[in-house]
RNA sequence: GCCGACAUAGCUCAAUGGCAGAGCAGCGCAUUCGUAAUGCGCAGGUUAUGGGUUCAAGUCCCAUUGUCGGCUCCA
């Protein structure tokens, strides 16, 4: 089971040494996992196989595909080959000798690589009857691997090109420890204890419908109504940081995307266009064409800028039917979008400005961890880049100072700017330690100077501005995914579709528990009330399933003294207590916002 | 889109080519119960869709749609 790419990173915190050590460890077993193909199947052909983040794979060419039980044989045999211990060997052979070695093989693949490899002499990697051509380094001998397990079967092209052929890959992981391996297996097991496809149906959130369309979205009262939460805290936060929220439209001409450019170089993701009375619109696949239209409404001063516009805007993305995946990947979906239409001047202290509002978002969701990638220019191809080099100077320092600013750390990513401009990644990390894409904050030379875009100077001239993309959640729909798989469906109380449920014990109670609700409803909390003919065990558990964080149960005790038993989610019963103690712990905990 | 697997009740899953079933959820009745499942009963299906093979198809074949694991791509 190996996850999708926006979640695929288990983060150990290994040491550099100890990183390098098990590179070297899964490099060893893809290297036996290919032996045991080889002996098992004598026919297949071998392409490449490296270690990865969590384990290894191997691609092989076969006529048909390998089968759950090939995979328990491949095991055993691997098996085997570690108990014969292998020493694994290296060998330094000139290259026409190791064209002659796989020519002999009929390894093709092999041959292909070897064509790119300009020295003179290649390195080949030998356990018993099995040899590689391969960097290494590996194993002294196959009987170093402890524990390791192949995971499943999937498809790949040759060199991750679809006009290539396609192999099939195995994937497999491999640990020093048993015990480590296990433990990498429970993690696998908690993924998908929290898949967010799987809770979105337990906990009423979300569904996608088939007669309607793949990848499009339903967000249900319990899922909308976090949604709804997370919304209103984007807009009050953004207005406080002195943005103004727009909305703009869903279709446009297609004259303003051959302006903006994406119907040159995004057209493969928008839709086919719609004839109105004989003029082609494009649904939008981005919102940053209309808010530079609302900019051009006017002319602007210097004293305008910097302008601060965001927008929930929904888009719609053509995606190709094989990489739908639950909410995180859909084809229409809202971006917690802004654009800052910025002097080049004020560049560094928006950047600044962004990062905390970044920062500040991802915290209030309990995301503490996260990496920050910053992409710039390859310096080596100047060339190729929209913008003058002074301009492109500017925006890069202004980033480092920004984050400098900060005390943020950062690795610089040379040469993964956009053609367009630098850009700022964020990847945090969730509960169980798996790197999602976070905020983005990307500037644009490319677009103010296709759309024109101009404000007055102190000196009367006109100038260019700067603008800045940026979002901090990505989009509601893979936002959502990554906090229902943080909280594993227990969303903090501020965020709970439910926050509190009253349980009554017996029919007698119902009456005090309405009134409760209806207390509780009224100081703004959402309450629900379990009104089954079920005993107090069945709802208590019910409601833990549904990860309702306070449970208030009422029975003849409560009714007496004028209180109500409360119980947390996960915690237990907290003992009795007075309605207007349980209301305002519970209100003071939303406004808290704890996580 | 490509490679592979899969699609049966709201959910989780059974059913040699020979009468489509269970548990949970739902509904009804009984019970009125003290912190993670009370009992009995009822109802629930054009087996994803459309073709085909067969005396007979959930099961075999073809196509379509969708889902899952990847490739590639991305918010």
């Amino acid at each position: 089971m190996t996850l999708g790419k926006e979640r695929a990173l288990f983060m150990s915190n290994p040491s550099p040494a100890d990183q390098v050590d098990l590179e070297v460890y899964r490099h060893s077993t893809a290297h036996i996992l290919a032996q045991a193909v080889k002996r098992l199947f004598p026919d297949v052909k071998l392409a490449i196989g490296p270690a990865i983040e969590n384990g290894f794979y191997y691609d092989f060419e076969k006529a048909t595909p390998f089968t759950p039980e090939d995979l328990d044989k491949i095991e055993k045999e691997m098996k085997k080959i570690i108990g014969e211990d292998l020493p694994i060997v290296r060998e330094e052979v000139s290259k026409e000798e190791a064209v002659r070695l796989f020519q002999d093989q009929g390894e093709k693949y092999k041959l292909e690589l070897l064509e790119d490899i300009p020295d003179d002499v290649v390195s080949l990697y030998r356990q018993g009857e099995f040899v590689d051509l391969c960097r290494g380094p590996h194993l002294p001998s196959t009987g170093r691997v402890k524990a390791f397990k192949l995971l499943n079967v999937a498809g790949a092209y040759w060199r991750g090109d679809e006009k290539r052929e396609m192999l099939q890959r195995i994937y497999g992981t491999a640990f020093p420890r048993e015990s480590e391996l296990e433990a990498y297996l429970k993690t696998l097991e908690e993924a998908a204890r929290r898949d967010h496809r799987k809770l979105g149906k337990e906990l009423d959130l979300f569904s996608l419908h088939e007669e309607a369309g793949a990848g499009l979205v339903y967000w249900h009262p319990k899922g909308a109504t976090v949604r709804r939460i997370i919304e209103d805290f984007w807009r009050s936060e953004h207005i406080k940081r002195g943005y103004d929220i727009v909305y703009s439209p869903h279709i446009a001409r297609r004259d303003l995307w051959e302006i903006s450019g994406h119907w040159g170089w995004y057209r493969e993701n928008m839709y086919s266009p719609i004839d109105i009375d004989g003029v082609e619109y494009l649904l939008k696949p981005m919102n940053c064409p209309f808010h530079i239209l609302m900019y051009k409404s006017r002319t602007r001063s210097y004293r305008d800028l910097p302008i601060r516009w965001a927008e929930l805007g929904t888009v719609y993305r053509y995606e190709r039917s094989g990489v739908l995946h639950g909410l995180q990947r859909v084809r229409g979906f809202t971006q917690d979008d802004a654009h800052l239409f910025v002097r080049p001047d004020q560049l560094e202290d928006e950047i600044v400005g962004v990062i905390d509002l970044m920062q500040f978002m991802m915290k209030s969701f309990g995301y503490t961890d996260y990496l920050i990638e910053l992409s710039v220019r390859d310096p080596r191809n100047k060339e190729k880049y929209a913008g003058s080099d002074e301009v492109w100077d500017l925006a890069e320092s202004a980033l480092v100072r920004a984050l400098e600013r900060v005390g943020l750390t950062y690795t610089r990513m040379e040469g993964e700017a956009k053609f367009y401009g630098p850009a700022i990644d964020v990847k945090v990390r969730d509960a169980i330690g798996r790197a999602w894409q976070g905020p983005t904050i990307q500037v644009d030379f490319n677009l103010p100077e296709r759309f024109d875009l101009e404000y007055t100077g102190e000196d009367n001239a006109p100038h260019r501005p700067v603008m800045i993309h940026r979002t901090v959640l990505g989009s509601m729909e893979r936002f959502f995914a990554g906090l229902i798989e943080h909280y594993a469906g227990a969303f903090p109380v501020w965020l709970a579709p439910v926050q509190v449920r009253i349980l009554p014990i017996a029919e007698r109670h119902i009456n005090k528990a309405k009134e409760i609700q209806n207390d509780l409803t009224v100081a703004g909390l959402r309450v629900e009330i379990d009104l089954r003919n079920e005993k107090i065990g069945y709802k208590v558990r019910d409601a833990e399933l549904q990860r309702i964080p306070y449970m208030l149960v009422i029975g003849d005790k409560e009714i007496e003294n004028d209180e109500v038993s409360v119980r947390c989610r996960r915690r237990g019963d907290l003992g009795r207590m007075k309605p207007d103690e349980v209301k305002e712990r519970i209100l003071a905990e939303v406004a808290s916002k704890s996580v």
